[in-house]
DNA sequence: CCGTCACATCGAGTACTGTCGATGCATGGT
DNA sequence: ACCATGCATCGACAGTACTCGATGTGACGG
């Protein structure tokens, strides 16, 4: 259920892509499509220890806190965050392999600049 | 009507992204997240020439003509690919800048790898 | 001037997504 | 044992997205 990109794919203008890493990737990129989760990934990308309580993550992004759990699921499924429960608080963590892999797959070469 | 990311971001992990540029960023990321638009990316950027004709993408990708010519506007509109019309045809072309926005975006400092 | 070809747009159907209030379910304090 | 707290899940609603057939449009050839 938690997606894992880093076997699938070359970058775009390698190979051409196949139909089931199209599918693939495109449930990752369709997880960073939403502002709320990227303004939780923001949060938790810019926390000091890497990680930050999921209680600290509802007020910030001015949701409800079914809708952040949900947009925290979300990302969760797309394998870009991790979450651990330590008592009665959960702590969630960005995934840097993963968005090292979306990078990867985006990366063209650049033109001459003419 | 045509998205520009270049201005607006800079590491998700150096600075807590605003409401306005994550609902700007969100578009970008979002017209990435379907299968059939990174397909129709990867037959743009994998093109020996950088640039492919809407009459040759219809049919690797296995879908409807309306429907390429609507994902193909996604991808414009996102500022991910530009037109441009040659007599009767109408050539597409990846905008690397823009992909490489979106790179930059989801740069991370990868771990120490314990 | 008419037909054809390439592509866009329209309209409609279906499916998915974001959002919230209400509720469930653990965990831990008293 | 009880209650409070933190988070997930459920149910429902509105909005949006993907898809296609039909149709529009503009360029070119005869």
């Amino acid at each position: 259920m938690v997606l894992d990109v880093s076997q699938c794919c070359t970058p775009l203008s390698r190979d051409e892509i196949a139909a089931p890493d199209a599918a693939l990737l495109a449930e990752a990129f369709k997880a960073l499509g939403d502002p709320v989760r990227l303004r939780l990934l923001s949060l938790l990308a810019t926390a000091d220890d890497g990680e930050v309580c999921a209680c600290d993550l509802v007020e910030p992004v001015g949701k409800s806190q079914p809708t952040v759990s949900h947009h925290l699921k979300v990302l969760r499924d797309a394998g870009l965050v991790t979450a651990s429960k330590r008592g009665v608080n959960i702590w969630y963590a960005v995934v840097p392999e993963q968005l090292e892999a979306l990078r990867g797959v985006l990366s063209v070469p650049q033109p001459a600049r003419a």
